[in-house]
DNA sequence: CCTACAACCGCATATTTATGCTAGTTATGG
DNA sequence: CCATAACTAGCATAAATATGCGGTTGTAGG
């Protein structure tokens, strides 16, 4: 498994926050470590997907509150063109009306401002490695409100005989997702997303996503 | 805000754990600490009802392997009787496929069998006042699964004003047929299909034909 | 051992979709 | 009359998807 990145290759760190104290304070603070690389900051997200698709980050530090796009929707410009890319929230209070949005909006981590600057270093190994870094408080709220939504959700008998593999395919295309983010999420190659919808379409005996997502809905497959 | 006890009350922790071992372990550690008292410690979890209905702890240390009833089985007992109590999971592994019932169960906690003495004693300060104890893993599992289920359900409320013709349009898209098709369905250009999505998909925020397949049946638009 | 199958990966190509920009017509309300 | 909206349409380009082909590996059963 190759899974995690060789530990030669430092994380590539951007940020953005409109606080130039906080741009520099970072990437002064950053240089200290050799595994952190910052390749960019910059003042507002603007231009985030053009970003995030040249600049290709491990890890985006992002402030929510911004002049022009909110670090939420920015958030989630830059899963959507580099889901493999993760984000940390940078938030000015504990305000736990944000959380949830960014959460939605495809954030992995979400940090204090006034967070020791050691949490910051680890919050951003945590989230390169595939982790989640989240005090106390933000995963109290995310584990009630997660609870409450979970209802019993489980699949039901299929008439398909679709393999464990296909059917978490198919899921991730009932959430809209792409292919790129699927294989980001599965952690497999676009191309064996591609060869699992294969082989999805012929035993649903469709020819599109959308019928697929429409005939697992239908049939209750998910 | 008074929602933290005062300090002078000890946390009054029940530990259910098969481990003899595990059992005198924490009950030893935790006599140096004035603000953990462990009420009660058992082998097993057969009574665990009638034990935290009478014993009211604040928080109960949870093997998941115990004989007889299982730590998920009796946390979501314990948490029926005593809502109250907060319930920390003790796992042996990393063993995430019993996260999720973990925490359905109601536990707050997860934690590692191994972990320092440190996490033990500061998971059980964090759960009694509020909080929610884990790793990076555990919360990545979680909040993956969360932002899962939170993004089909939160949207559901929203009044859209699709146009006649952008409703035909989307309507069109829900029977999974392809451009050209609806083109040809609606006798105008494919072009014009094209220009009709662009609108549905500013209108709904969805960047792709399954995204808005999904709002369209989830806000019943169709 | 052989076979089947699930899961994985790759490459190539055609089609479809997504999105930017532009722009004409026809209503409708201010 | 003007602005706005809806509906129409085109062109261009990038991205995603659909599909055909090929393959390796590991595991379960005969």
């Amino acid at each position: 498994m190759e899974t995690i990145p060789p530990l030669s290759q430092p994380i590539k760190v951007i940020i953005f926050d409109d606080s130039p104290d906080i741009r520099e304070g970072f990437t002064s603070l950053f240089k200290f470590y050799d595994d952190i690389d910052v390749i960019g900051t910059y003042p507002d997200a603007r231009n985030v997907e053009q970003i995030v698709k040249t600049m290709k980050p491990k890890v985006i530090l992002m402030d929510i509150d911004m002049p022009g796009i909110t670090g939420i929707e920015a958030t989630a410009l830059a899963k959507h063109v580099a889901p493999e890319t993760e984000v940390v929230i940078l938030s000015q209070l504990n305000d736990d009306s944000n959380i949830f949005e960014a959460i939605k909006a495809g954030a992995t981590g979400y940090l204090l401002k006034g967070s020791d600057t050691d949490k910051v270093v680890s919050a951003i190994r945590i989230v390169a490695n595939g982790g989640s870094p989240m005090n106390a408080f933000v995963a109290r709220q995310t584990l009630d409100s997660f609870r409450r939504s979970m209802t019993q959700i489980s699949s039901s008998e299929q008439t398909v005989s679709l393999s464990d593999r296909e059917k978490e395919v198919l899921e991730c295309m009932c959430e809209g997702m792409t292919y790129k983010e699927i294989a980001t999420k599965l952690n497999i190659a676009i191309d064996t997303v591609r060869s699992h919808t294969r082989k999805i379409y012929e035993k649903l005996q469709v020819r599109s996503k959308t019928e697929a997502v429409l005939v697992a809905i239908r049939k209750k497959l998910i």
